[in-house]
DNA sequence: TATAATACATACCGACCAGTATGTAAAATT
DNA sequence: AATTTTACATACTGGTCGGTATGTATTATA
């Protein structure tokens, strides 16, 4: 076992940071290490492959943020719509301009690798599964107490809401803006409207 | 000048495929010359280098597509709302097995290259920006003849729209179903039918 | 205390790939 | 008809990158 995880754990910071700027298959070791002071030998003393450290990556830092971003919080809310309203504003400005630039390092990984690597597309579709059941489960909620509509499939909406969610961060990676993001925050808002009840 | 195009054309036609597929920085030029029986020479004869290649495929092939099968139909319609809602219906039919895998052309190029090479990102959003000024113009031409209410920010509209579509693409990607498409078609329009007036 | 496993470090290798150098038949130009 | 330009074809190269082989301190274990 590996008690002091502290190489391990820079090594992973450092390759989630190199995949977030070239992707994964133009991620290089080399400036990993470079950046993290780490020999090769660490590196693959750590991790089998190359591949193993991209599922890490996914698996630990990527699905720990989306968890600690927009899972857990939306669970505060007994109004889901209110909850999703407000998480989406707070996305809009808590994003650095970096990562405006970088886009939702999620979609990143699933465009380039699911096609070509079905460990990839399966790791980061688990993620995709958590975070839409976490938005239907909050909408079921709404249903239960009242604040959101009976008429509405939650599964439906909540794979829209992060579908939307992902294509926004797309445009504005394309645009290099921020002000695309909050525009389509704003469109979305007004989609999360309509799942009221009457 | 070049008449006859026929090699240059089955070039771009094989790059694309081979670029949807892998990617651009993972594509080979090998199995694109493989598959088109052209050899390397005549490839640097019509191509100064790679990137000038994945430069034509934005240019000629994918920007192509989107304008005949998004914003040339679209400008049939009084009723842009009717539009947007039966090109939706006709895009998750008429997408391919394949490409429902493959995902979004345009994205999996935006999200790959927008950080790391400015000319492909230019070229992506120059796309872009055609589609979504197409559907401005087209809920504009709406609010003209009073089909779509005068309320709204006909860009910003726009680009949820397109967001959207791009982001349904990838969940279709991640979970591999053309169920996720329908889906979120259905719930896109729901959202544009609170674009219409009262 | 002897031994074994852990946690690295260094040097090297083979594969792949974009790009180039060189050559040539055919078409266009003069 | 002579010459130049076009449109390819073939063989080769330099660089990069993932991965490995090997060595060595340090820590845990028996």
């Amino acid at each position: 076992m590996d008690l002091n995880s502290s190489t391990r754990q820079r090594i992973l910071e450092s390759a989630y940071q190199e995949i977030h700027r070239n992707g994964y298959q133009a991620a290089s070791l080399t400036p990993i290490l470079e950046r993290t002071g780490v020999t090769k030998g660490a590196l693959y003393h750590h991790f089998a492959n190359k591949a193993a450290l991209g599922f890490a990556v996914l698996d630990e830092v990527i699905k720990d943020a989306v968890v600690q971003f927009w899972l857990r919080p939306l669970e505060k809310y007994s109004d889901p719509i209110n909850g999703l309203e407000h998480l989406i504003g707070e996305a809009g400005k808590n994003i650095s301009n970096e990562d405006v630039l970088l886009g939702c390092p999620l979609n990143n990984l699933c465009l380039e690798m699911s096609p070509i690597n079905d460990g990839f597309r399966q790791r980061v579709n688990q993620i995709y599964e958590l975070w839409r059941e976490a938005f239907a489960r909050a909408l079921r909620t709404g249903q239960a107490n009242g604040t959101v509509s009976q008429q509405i499939d939650t599964t439906n909406c909540a794979t829209f809401i992060v579908a939307s969610l992902a294509g926004c961060r797309s445009l504005a990676k394309s645009t290099q803006s921020r002000n695309v993001l909050t525009a389509c925050g704003q469109n979305l808002i007004r989609y999360l409207e309509t799942l009221r009840p009457w």
